[in-house]
DNA sequence: TGTAGGCGGATTGTTGACAATCCTGGCTCG
DNA sequence: CGAGCCAGGATTGTCAACAATCCGCCTACA
């Protein structure tokens, strides 16, 4: 006999991560419609509790909270990348500094083991696998520098980041391990500027891949479209 | 005769932020129990809508969620205070630099506008008006940067911070329209450095007061207690 | 034929009652 | 006299029915 607050509690969180790891991997398309009754019934949950769910997952910009009109995953527009970005190359510096500092020789063990399942994981070919660890590399970095409140926005800022790449590209960014290991040699090193300089670029790197398919994106206005 | 729904929705974002004004305007000390039917009460509001505003705050850590044990007014250990203003300094130094290169004259004309009126707040010896002012000139520095996702964490921040403040001092932090008027001042020279600079040590002169302030704190450990 | 207006179904928003949990105070028993 | 325990009351968590809203389609009319 399940016991309806700690079994429907749960249910909240359950509901939750389902439908965030389907954003992550892709599975769920920017603009999909999410039913509070369709989705209640799928993980035998309570309205309610649906209803939390997207709650949170809409205040994490994941999804677009409409009232009266139900919630869709977010589809953000291309002129948030350079905002994304540019406030994760600010925060990831700021963490790369921080670690160059402070890192320990067990986390430095950890996060090259890390790496090197992420590049099994794409050398088998297997990129739903890869492009998971890669997001969570990032992650990890963030919670080894220590700060709480930058880990925390880090959070946000890495769920947003493949939900934008899908709106635009309509595939998986590709993070790719070896820009990864570039900086985890240079924290082994505590070289702070080579970390700071190979995360930048790192970054940069992803970014230009969403701008330079950002092409077959639909116009903004109907002027647009018709002043040729 | 009152639309349920949107008298509703309404009236949830008015716990939210009269919650919020209080928090800041600390008539609200930490550890402060909010219990759902007195604050419904209170606003005219229903049960749910309170619950609704108060899963925000949480959310945004100004309340703290006990399950099945209500909400307090979240009571940040000190130890949050390095991390929190760490954040403050890296996320403000960036918006510096962005302002520097983009900000218009308008904003700089604003922007001294709104430092004169604060500092005719502290002038006329009105604390709460000028604290309140000093909160939103942070504020409308990071709007008038135009970087959503920073924007954003900075709101997360800068509503934290007075209640850090209050939590370990137990009395409002002095932020001062000088500083701010120098930071506009470079700002307005279009002079990243200083900019930087000045923000940077306006931002550890805050934290200062508050660390410096710290003593009375209550002890971690019932054995450092009885040490002596 | 194209457009304005308005039903019908589906979906979301809200409420109040009910169930579960926790805290408090007093009681019993060792 | 103190520790453990057990109601009683207060508070939070949950749910299911009801109300309000929106979307698509259909009709009527210019």
């Amino acid at each position: 006999m399940p016991r309806p607050q700690e079994r429907n509690a749960r249910a909240e969180d359950r509901v939750f991560n389902a439908i965030l790891d389907a954003v992550l991997d892709h599975r769920l398309a920017p603009g999909t419609k999410l039913k509070e009754r369709e989705l209640a019934e799928i993980f035998g949950a309570s309205r309610g509790a649906v209803r939390g769910a997207l709650t949170r997952l809409g205040h994490s910009l994941l999804v677009e909270l409409r009232p009266n009109r139900g919630a869709v995953i977010a589809n953000p527009s291309s002129a948030e990348t350079p905002d994304l970005f540019e406030a994760r190359r600010v925060i990831e510096s700021a963490l790369m500094q921080r670690l160059a500092r402070n890192i320990t020789a067990k986390q430095i063990a950890e996060l090259r083991a890390f790496v090197a399942e992420e590049q099994r994981a794409y050398d088998r070919g297997d990129r739903k696998a890869g492009q998971r660890l890669s997001i969570r590399f990032h992650k990890l970095v963030s919670e080894f520098a220590g700060n709480a409140a930058l880990d925390r926005f880090m959070e946000h800022l890495i769920c947003r980041t493949p939900l934008l790449a899908l709106a635009r590209t309509g595939r998986i960014a590709y993070c790719g391990a070896a820009d990864h290991r570039e900086v985890v040699e240079a924290l082994a090193k505590r070289d702070a500027a080579a970390a700071v300089r190979r995360m930048t670029e790192h970054l940069a790197n992803v970014e230009r891949q969403l701008v330079r398919e950002d092409q077959p994106e639909m116009p903004q206005t109907l002027a647009a479209v018709f002043s040729a």
